[in-house]
DNA sequence: TGTATACTTGCGTCATGATGCAAATATACC
DNA sequence: GGTATATTTGCATCATGACGCAAGTATACA
């Protein structure tokens, strides 16, 4: 069921105190983690590829080391931005599309919800 | 017109090559400016708020100087995060809800027709 | 014109993070 | 076991950015 806020804070005061879905959703560690343009490239260059690929592999896409790809990946990873898998001696990184996507879509709907000339429940909160 | 891809490229390195929209909607300026923790918060406090506060108000919801705020905001807006309305000797700054919403939802469209798995046009490419 | 308020900007300080290189670890193959 | 390949980790360096304070600018109002 929706839960029904009663009313929208009227100062920016009593909106910081009010818990709202948007809070967790705006997660500053996502968005750190394709902050970078390193990042970003590497994140874009998996997606057009669209298929697992190893550290050694995505390194040649780029110009920086293979220590550096290495890294990035694995923040990408802790972030859940990609997946990692262990083959042999080889790590496969790959995007994980369905929960990147759900989580922006989550975050738009949100911020649909606080915006006050739009359909949804916008004009009330708390 | 839907533009019809003939197929996905192999490795990395080729779809490094190939320019897709994802490669401009990963704009790291956007996610520059959600990164930092303050700055997701002015944004946040914006959002369920939901109207166009002052520098000075917005100022009183967090603990950092106001300074720090004017210099946060500035740059939320320099990005397409936020508007901001001069009005006498105030500013006023509001989420751009309808077009941060558009971004993020075209993001995770272009995620989707990324995707092999998924509907779309997933698999092809280039 | 003078003063108060709202915001911005300059500057110094400090923390974080991106990078490359070299060394360490893990795994495959002989 | 020994060697080659793939990846990670330690470390030093450098750039960027967040922050507070103080000074500057803009606007309102007496």
């Amino acid at each position: 069921m929706t839960q029904v806020y009663k009313r929208r804070p009227t100062t920016p005061k009593q909106a910081a105190a009010c818990c709202r879905p948007i809070d967790s959703l705006l997660n500053p560690d996502l968005f750190k983690a394709l902050c970078d343009p390193t990042r970003a490239g590497l994140v874009a260059c998996l997606a057009k590829c669209g298929r697992p690929c190893s550290v050694g592999e995505v390194a040649e896409c780029c110009s920086v080391d293979v220590s550096v790809v290495s890294r990035h990946l694995a923040h990408l990873a802790r972030a859940g931005v990609l997946d990692a898998k262990k083959e042999g001696r080889e790590v496969y990184y790959a995007v994980r599309f369905k929960e990147l996507a759900q989580t922006l879509r989550s975050l738009a709907d949100e911020l649909d919800t606080c915006c006050p000339d739009q359909g949804g429940r916008g004009g009330s909160c708390c």
